[in-house]
DNA sequence: CCGTTAATTAGATATGCATCGAATCAATCA
DNA sequence: TGATTGATTCGATGCATATCTAATTAACGG
């Protein structure tokens, strides 16, 4: 686990996550908050998450997202920084490799986004 | 309004906006998206978003908001990108100018987010 | 042992981005 | 007119990133 990943999962830990309104980020926060949406922030990687988040089961083959219009190691690269943000888990099953979205980092985001009145 | 913007506010006004469980993002679609994400994805533009988000009335001015540790240009330079990518709006009251969250986008945003079972 | 899948490495290129200082401009107010 | 706030411009620097090709490596299955 990278150390983003770590420091991601420290900080989607229940009760973390503020949401916005309620209070501003401290620095900490802001860099590892920034970080998930900095892996977001590229439309091919986006485009990757997206496949992956709407595939039967919520997870994909490499083999079934590939076709992004970029090279393998381009691919492969992308989806590195999808799992160093957290965003992402793989898994080897026989001859492939499965992603799916991490439920609850994703959770986090979302709710960080929501305004509470 | 920038172009940017305008695509923002075409692709979050309803009925657009799919949830990451519904459908891949097309490539336009992703596009906008990541911009967004890709405005959030700096901790200094991610710190300046949550300070004026969790002020009271959900507006700040810049005097308020202004102390991340760059300079005054690079502060400016920031909000406008914030403009850009339709996540804040600003204006001008007297002497000062004051930023507000544009609450569609964010709505959209998390919603992007938010997994529909 | 060979084929397939995908991750990784290496090296290279091109572009983008964050940041600065210094200066200027625009809007407002006293 | 002068002071204040903040946007903008300019030029510059340094670092990060996206991408490629080519090659290699690792894991698995037959």
């Amino acid at each position: 686990m990278s150390k983003l990943a770590q420091l991601a999962a420290a900080a989607s830990a229940p009760p973390c996550c503020p949401s916005l309104t309620d209070r501003e980020l401290t620095e900490e926060e802001a860099e590892i908050t920034a970080a998930m949406f900095k892996a977001l922030g590229d439309p091919v990687r986006l485009r990757l998450f997206s496949k992956v988040a709407s595939h039967p089961d919520r997870e994909a083959c490499v083999c079934d997202i590939a076709d992004v219009g970029v090279s393998q190691p381009t691919v492969s690269h992308h989806l590195k920084k999808l799992r160093e943000a957290g965003l992402l888990l793989s898994e080897r099953r026989g001859t492939w490799v499965y992603y799916r979205v991490a439920p609850a980092v994703l959770a986090a985001l979302s709710g960080f986004l929501t305004a509470r009145d």
